[in-house]
DNA sequence: TCCAACTCATTTTTT
DNA sequence: ATGAGTTGGA
């Protein structure tokens, strides 16, 4: 299309082929003949269904390189389609290993990042130029939010939040305010203002040159409709088309791919074809030449879990409806698993009735039996998994190859204080994301207020950041002037000597629209001259230095701050990393990238940390040891998917994906009280815990054990007591270094022990200790310093205790006294 | 315009 | 419990 022609030749630089043998033997090496299939199979359409762990990606990747290895597809005639960045990141990766060099041609990405890609060439075919911004969702919110207040939408039960999510789902059904109001029953004053609401805000994005999430795709699909010779491009192009995790598409990313599938020319009109003569085309189907892309599609409708966000499972049970003729292949062996663990998912996920009946098997054997327990508290669960955590260390198993799941982000924190406290190494994935920081959003808005001047929202965000006494007044007075000269707010501020504002104002309004001017030199020359690759890293430091930001937060007195000053910091190390891994990105670039990257992404550093995330994030990982915790009612399944059509099957195919994601070790936890919103409820066990047959669960302690024998009596008086009732039988499962916690909480009862992290961690200051000395702790009591290991606030002390052996305890927090 | 004290809602999941 | 948002006084 648009960009270098298609290189001649393939993956030159490979090895030699041997004569005779087919060109793709090794990549069938070790792949079960449903597999094969799936990788050599050619024709129009593909279905895939492929259960959890049945070596799908294997697959996915191999069915490239064969494809590029026959020469049967240039680099650049590929898309595969993931749905997370990590997914594409880990997909290149393997198909690089497969054919190297000739991975580079091709584009492997998101949805969203291949729309942007798609959008940036063309946007200004349809009222946006390159420089669009995307909104991501917290954008979008504040903008909705604006509007919602301007039209005073709340009175007719229009909350911000409400009204997002109301538009998106539309988005997702390519429903636009138009056709929305053509459905609607437009006597509702309540929908009347919607529509208007949700017509502003459409106007708004556009008026920015903006994009939302869900725009990148539908406005693709928009564009592709409207103009079929833009679409031909793309359909021409790419020949190969894959998607993977196919059951979670929604309506618009299915509108897309069909999009994209379609036989070239097929919407009619004048063509121009590559000889550059006019053609017209009546019925190009029958033309090979005109055939549309083949379409591989990959997924499992039991691992479907997006639904609540327009997520259509019919998209895959309706395939070979979609595509008459679509090849189906099921593979079913699974590669990751132990007996058990399967068995169990196959139990659970049965109870779904509505789905064709699928059963992953195994021939690795039954292995260990999936454990349970029932903590008091969410305290009293974390720390379970903490010691076990440790257990299996010390049988070997590395911490990158352990996972704490949950179903709700808040749940992590609990794990979080113990993890600390015990000095397991974790990382969380996803959670509080970075990105959403209030300084690195104040960053980037300056970015974008130099990169793309019509974005409004950017600039007011930034106008009083740091304080410059600009308030809403000074706001609307720039405002009012921007709309009578027909400027945008940003050359608005141009002209400060215009707006009736005092002396100081205009000047740090004038001061503001320098920074912006000279930022915006550096980082986009003129005349097609392109910005030295540093430019996005030095731009950003002279405007938080210029602005004044960094000064503001260096004289304040707020601890935060200083850690405001440090995730700047890395903001600006993270443009400098995107200028090495491309040196030709721009500032637009780099916005569109942040935008797009959640810091679930980076995957590498989970190494030698346990790692802690949503059972959402889980989906497509696999680990040696999972722990699914907080399987409890109105937890998993979600209070709120009660009340959603299908919600609560949902909710079953999320914790199967939970569970199919442990290779050896499986462990399910509840608490039998939860603290939320400050208060203690009381919990119950999760449905999906009966679905699990008996057999194949070891309770370490179950739900009972805690309700009949644990009245007020903490766990730390009747369990871990070896040979105690329903308790396995085994103390020795805890390892030599096991804890008795008769011991550990000698007057322990169920407050203390709900409530046993204090709200205020201890401080031992810079407490120094070396290998030798002695300590006592409070609940394990004298031991000796092994080691130290760790720096600064993280130093960890290695201690052997008298009484309950070798423990690693965080200096700063533990509750120790040197002897 | 800024700041402190107060109220209130939040907790489903993500690009 | 916590954080965001609001209100009223300086």
């Amino acid at each position: 299309m648009t960009d270098a022609p298609f290189p001649l030749i393939v993956g030159g630089d490979r090895g030699p082929q041997q004569a005779g043998a087919r060109p793709d033997e090794d990549l069938l090496a070790g792949l079960n003949p449903q597999q094969r299939e799936a990788v050599t199979y050619r024709g129009q359409a593909l279905l895939i269904v492929a259960g959890a762990g049945s070596g799908k990606t294997s697959v996915l990747t191999r069915r490239i390189a064969s494809l590029l290895r026959g020469r049967e597809a240039w680099p650049s005639q590929i898309l595969a389609i993931t749905f997370t960045n990590k997914a594409a990141g880990e997909m290149r990766e393997r198909v690089e290993q497969l054919v190297g060099e000739a991975a580079r041609g091709m584009w492997i990405s998101t949805f969203h990042s291949a729309c942007v890609r798609i959008l940036r060439r063309e946007a200004e075919q349809f009222g946006f130029t390159k420089a669009f911004t995307i909104y991501d969702s917290g954008d979008s919110r504040a903008l909705i939010k604006r509007l919602v207040k301007e039209h005073e939408a709340d009175a007719y039960g229009l909350t911000p939040a409400a009204t997002q999510s109301r538009i998106s789902k539309l988005k997702n059904e390519l429903s636009d305010a138009e056709s929305y109001a053509r459905s609607a029953n437009m006597s509702d004053p309540a929908e009347r203002v919607f529509v208007e609401l949700f017509a502003a805000y459409q106007r708004e994005l556009q008026r920015a040159n903006a994009f939302d999430f869900d725009d990148l795709i539908g406005q693709t699909v928009f564009l592709f409709r409207a103009f079929p010779h833009v679409a031909d491009v793309y359909r021409r192009r790419f020949r190969h088309i894959l998607v993977d995790e196919y059951q979670d598409t929604n309506h618009a990313q299915y509108a897309l791919i069909h999009e994209l599938t379609r036989p070239i020319g097929s919407d009619a009109g004048p063509i121009a074809s590559s000889g550059g003569m006019m053609i017209f085309d009546a019925d190009p189907t029958d033309d090979p030449d005109k055939a549309g892309a083949s379409l591989t599609v990959v997924g499992d409708s039991d691992q479907s879990i997006y639904a609540f966000r327009g997520a259509d499972i019919r998209n895959i049970s309706e395939f070979e409806r979609d595509y008459p003729g679509a090849k189906v292949v099921l593979l079913e062996q699974n590669y990751r698993s132990t007996q058990n663990i399967l068995s169990a998912a196959n139990a659970v996920i049965s109870n779904n009735f509505d789905r064709k009946d699928k059963k992953l098997w195994t021939d690795v054997g039954a292995g260990e039996q999936i454990v349970g327990f029932t903590g008091y508290s969410q305290h009293d669960e974390a720390q379970f998994v903490a010691d076990e955590v440790e257990v299996l260390r010390k049988a070997g198993i590395d911490y990158a190859q352990m996972a704490v799941f949950y179903r709700t982000n808040s749940q992590s924190r609990a794990l979080e204080e113990i993890f600390i406290r015990s000095a397991v190494p974790y990382k969380i994935m996803g959670g509080t994301k970075f990105y959403e920081r209030a300084e690195i959003k104040d960053a980037l808005a300056y970015l974008v207020a130099v990169s793309n001047p019509a974005d409004e929202m950017a600039m007011r965000r930034i106008i009083n950041r740091p304080r410059r006494g600009i308030g809403d007044v000074t706001i609307e007075a720039i405002s009012r002037y921007a709309q009578e000269e027909q400027i945008t707010f940003r050359d608005a501020l141009a002209n400060s000597s215009a707006l009736s504002v005092g002396p100081k104002i205009q000047a740090a309004i004038a001061h503001l629209d320098a920074v912006l001017a000279e930022a915006s030199a550096l980082m986009l020359p003129a005349s097609g001259e392109l910005a030295p690759p540093t430019a996005v890293a030095e731009g950003l430091q002279l405007l938080l230095n210029k602005s004044g930001y960094y000064d503001a937060l260096r004289a304040s007195k707020d601890a935060q701050d200083e850690a405001r000053i440090e995730n700047l910091d890395e903001l600006v190390a993270v443009a400098r990393e995107f200028a090495r891994n491309n040196p030709e990105g721009t500032v637009i670039d780099f916005l569109a990238e942040v935008a797009l990257v959640s810091d679930a992404d980076d995957l590498e550093d989970a190494s030698g940390s346990v790692s802690l995330m949503t059972l959402h994030t889980a989906k497509g990982l696999e680990y040696d040891a999972v722990f699914v915790t907080g399987v409890e009612e109105d937890l998993i399944p979600h209070r709120i998917s009660a009340g959603e059509p299908g919600g609560p099957q949902e909710e079953r195919r999320l914790f199967y994906v939970g569970i199919t994601r442990a290779r050896k070790r499986l462990y399910v936890s509840l608490a039998m009280t939860r603290a939320q919103f400050g208060e203690v409820t009381v919990a119950m066990p999760s449905r999906f815990l009966q679905e699990i047959p008996a057999e194949l669960l070891t309770w370490r302690q179950s739900p009972g054990d805690v309700n009949s024998r644990g009245g007020t009596q903490s766990r730390a008086l009747n369990a871990r007591r070896g040979s105690g009732s329903g308790y396995g039988g085994s103390g020795k499962r805890y390892g030599d270094d096991l804890v008795p916690l008769a011991k550990r909480e000698p007057s322990g009862n169920l407050e203390r022990f709900a409530n046993r992290i204090p709200a205020k961690v201890r401080d031992n200051g810079d407490m120094q200790l070396a290998p030798g000395d002695r300590i006592r702790h409070d609940d394990f009591g004298e031991g000796r310093v092994d080691a130290v290991t760790g720096e600064g606030a993280k130093r960890v002390a290695h201690v052997r205790f008298d009484k309950v052996g070798p423990k690693k305890l965080l200096i700063k927090i533990a509750p120790i006294e040197k002897l």
